[in-house]
DNA sequence: GCTGATAATAGGAATCATTCTCAATAAATG
DNA sequence: CATTTATTGAGAATGATTCCTATTATCAGC
């Protein structure tokens, strides 16, 4: 966690964005818990230290200075992470049964692939591709 | 549209599941604007002749009855849209800027590496791999 | 064509994650 | 230290979705 502090830092003194306690204490969280987790989990996680209108208004803050990605679950619920440049390119698999995130993280190769597939998949669609998003769903090893 | 309801009602005679006014409409509007949806723009399309509530419920009995299938978009949204036994199997291409979502698709090519890379990926997560979903981000040709 | 059993609907209330409001507080700057 | 501006906290508000209950439609068998 101290090593991705500095860079936390001077991204957000970069944008004129403070690091409070509280954004401090959720970006610490979310670092130590290791994927994608609900406001709900974080909350409760800090033992409901940080009010969730708080900890809402921190994770949009983070988010939009891209310190963390937000994803919209398929049970409706958003769940954050640390962003790509802390944690490297990565995609999910998702949990059908409860809902639960992991991530994975592709080879350079697969990688690649991807972004072929990406680029052939948008040419002569009028649509301009800027990222991708891969999930795999299935059945974690608690649920099966 | 027509020829997607003799296997509807087939479908839903073999779960015991009633094709009632309601849901007819439910289906054929859906068929008619041909991309995934909102509750509310189903509702409106129709003339808000559909209850909130019934549209909602018709549209969970038919998407579990795997005649329709829903997608959690990134503005926190559920899109349904026809399954892909009528429509094809095909992926999505998401505008970042308003939400809208379009259908794209992959040639067999395509999909035999698409199919592949879950393969690889999931091999060795203890996951079992059941689908996947791959949306393609960007600006559409109103927003760009 | 009835009748009874069951499924479906309408309408409104309830839920729940998320966002907003605004007064109070803390942080940076000079 | 004073001032300015960003941030917080507490609760209210929002909005999509779900739940509840009485009423209504549908189907199977007579």
């Amino acid at each position: 966690m101290q090593h991705i502090e500095p860079s936390v830092e001077k991204r957000l003194a970069a944008e004129g964005i403070r690091l409070t306690g509280g954004r401090r204490q959720t970006i610490a969280t979310l670092a130590a818990m290791g994927g994608p987790r609900t406001a709900a989990e974080i909350h409760s996680e800090t033992g409901d230290s940080i009010p969730l209108s708080s900890l809402y208004r921190s994770l949009a803050v983070l988010t939009d200075a891209g310190i963390l990605a937000s994803h919209h679950g398929s049970d409706g619920v958003i769940r954050f992470e640390l962003a790509e440049w802390f944690t490297g390119h990565h995609h999910h698999l998702v949990c059908v049964e409860c809902g639960a995130v992991f991530d994975v993280i592709p080879t350079a190769d697969q990688e690649r692939r991807m972004a072929r597939l990406v680029e052939e998949m948008a040419a002569g669609t009028g649509f301009a591709a800027a990222g991708h998003r891969f999930e795999i769903e299935g059945l974690c090893s608690k649920c099966r």
